[in-house]
DNA sequence: AGGAACGTTGACAGCGCTACCAGCAACGAC
DNA sequence: GTCGTTGCTGGTAGCGCTGTCAACGTTCCT
């Protein structure tokens, strides 16, 4: 019905290729398989599409096409510093290819991030992250049945739905509590908030590693529900100390209760790493500026992000990697506040001592 | 032809209305304005919906209505703190509503932002929200011709858009550096990293405020265009004492900046607040813990993210806020960095000071 | 009583794009 | 010379939904 020149002067598909000289179908090769066409139409298509500032509409492609061009991805906070690296990962991973984000938050809740899977999944999206591997029964079953990659990411365990990218936090914490032992430290603390399942594992690791040195007490363990903060960090060391005044060291389940516990010595006049040392988890960028500078366990956060997003536009393109599951491994980090000697002088500018002793470790080998 | 029943078993809308017994524009007002049915189809339509498990398809409606229920956001950076905060307010404001987000990243570049707005514009979002006042002229005119509404966030000016919410970092700044002349400091120095519009801003006040005081000293100040970091504060205040050794306090355009100084004062035995004061910005939650604890300026980072979401979808579905600019203010949260005697006893367990003095002031009367 | 006004419903015709299949030329194999 | 085969191109027919308009019954007004 003499459908040309659509009134509001939007440019389509078939306005473009009317100034190509082609069929609307041959201008919409062009702009999913360039290849497919031949050189002549290629560069007559390209140079009417920049002559009019054609824009392609992602919803009639959709539609017609019966997919998206649009990677979920869930997550369970969007506060906490480890996600908001992971998250620049995969946003920088997504420009320049044609997917787009969609973001979503699970407030760590397993049935929260159900309820979103069956939302994003009616959406049918190209690919889907999502966080960890802990999911319902129910979110399983989706997974499973979604037609479209998966990488599961922030750990490794067992049964992959699909793809998965992370390391894994038994090892990790198992390393921490290790080194520790090597500084000679006995009675080691864990103060753990939140508790996810990724710090549940920081815990079993650290559970396991105590046991085997026949050094674990139940005393020793601090945990809460609660959010984590630096004031939780604070608050839940003192509540250590109370219980186990003797204490020699504290593995803390991440970075910000590590700062809490720096600070909560300072104001008890405990030295570091003399009387107490401390064991972070993250290794957020201020630990290197801390006095003392202090020890962690080092994650790839942003590569973790950026390769499942490299990883999931591949598979969803059709080149699925070789190797569906990926260990990133940690390294622990080691720093004044759990090396009883300062051998360092100190650096001229920032905390930051040059001489970092790295312990790298492959995780995932028992 | 015989389209019913769709082969691959998908529930379409004409499935709802057939089992309803209504016609499939009936079911489709159902989804969009449930008012406008009588009560009895509309409890028909409903059950039928739910007992068929319809979810509607988004991009057949984004292609039929010519608009999609898309919120683009775009902010300059992921990983920082306050961005986060900003963020989450967003997202919680977004969930319940039929929006969704598109988030995109403009990496504090005015350019790249231009280039993420036509994108944006193209795909005709429901509402925008951008950051700050700074776009470029090609950018502006885009946001002035785009049919859909626009708040601008994390910081007031004279021109808005449209919407706009967020406070005075001029004045702000002011205010701490005011908070400073009341204990009595004298030479306060500077520092600042990014040096993105709102830090220049917050720059600008300070040297204002100093210029008031006859006190302005261009060496006070310190700055560089590197990323924020704690590391960074370190590194710029050792810089800063270099340049001037009699400094008596140290205003921080953030508090990661103000964390660095506090360490490295700790590192060089510096007193704190007796030889030098510090004051940081944003109040990010360790401020409180820290020792000494430390004076910042609070903004209302969540609520402006909230706020913004919130006036955004009220405006996408036509009701306009009679403001449409919103100062959300600050506060100097004075701490013991900044105040000269230690008033207050240690508290028990955490660092924070139960009788934190605020001074709040709706910013923007100059 | 006649007609306007309203509330409710449905038919029709696309929105802009792509899946599918058919067509055609050019090429090599038999 | 005939028959595939490959490479490129185009026609047809929707994808699932909603805008527009018309039609209907009911109520309210004059």
């Amino acid at each position: 019905m003499g459908r040309k020149r659509t009134k509001s002067g939007k440019i389509r598909l078939a306005e473009v290729a009317e100034l190509a000289g082609v069929s609307p179908i041959t201008a919409s090769r062009f702009f999913r398989n360039p290849e497919a066409l031949s050189i002549a139409k290629r560069t007559r298509v390209e140079s009417a599409a920049k002559e009019l500032g054609y824009v392609p509409n992602l919803a009639a492609r959709a539609l017609a096409s019966q997919r998206t061009e649009v990677i979920g991805v869930l997550i369970p906070s969007l506060t906490n510093n480890v996600f908001s690296d992971v998250l620049r990962g995969i946003y920088d991973a997504s420009e320049g290819s044609r997917y787009s984000i969609q973001l979503s938050n699970t407030r760590y809740s397993i049935l929260q991030e159900e309820k979103l899977l069956r939302l994003f999944l009616a959406q049918k999206p190209a690919g889907l992250i999502v966080t960890g591997i802990d999911q319902t029964t129910e979110s399983r079953a989706m997974l499973e049945a979604a037609d479209c990659p998966i990488v599961q990411i922030m750990e490794i365990g067992p049964d992959p739905v699909d793809m998965m990218i992370g390391f894994s936090h038994y090892d990790a914490a198992r390393a921490a509590v290790a080194h520790l032992f090597e500084q000679g430290r006995r009675k080691i603390g864990f103060v753990g908030a939140r508790m996810d399942p990724r710090v549940q594992r920081r815990l079993d690791g650290y559970v396991s590693a105590m046991k085997d040195a026949a050094l674990f007490e139940q005393r020793l363990v601090v945990t809460t529900a609660t959010p984590t903060s630096v004031t939780l960090g604070c608050a839940l060391f003192a509540d250590l100390l109370a219980r186990e005044p003797d204490l020699d060291a504290v593995f803390c389940a991440n970075d910000d209760l590590a700062l809490g516990v720096l600070f909560e010595c300072r104001r008890r006049e405990i030295a570091i790493p003399d009387q107490i040392a401390i064991v972070g988890f993250n290794d957020l960028e201020f630990m290197a500026s801390a006095v003392p500078t202090l020890t962690s366990v080092r994650t790839n956060r942003y590569e973790m992000g950026n390769t499942a997003a490299t990883m999931l536009i591949e598979a969803i393109d059709g080149r699925r990697p070789e190797q569906p599951v990926l260990d990133l491994g940690f390294k622990v980090i080691e720093r004044q506040s759990s090396t009883s000697r300062h051998s360092d002088s100190r650096p001229a500018v920032s905390g930051a001592s040059a001489a970092n002793k790295m312990v790298a470790l492959p995780s995932g080998h028992d």
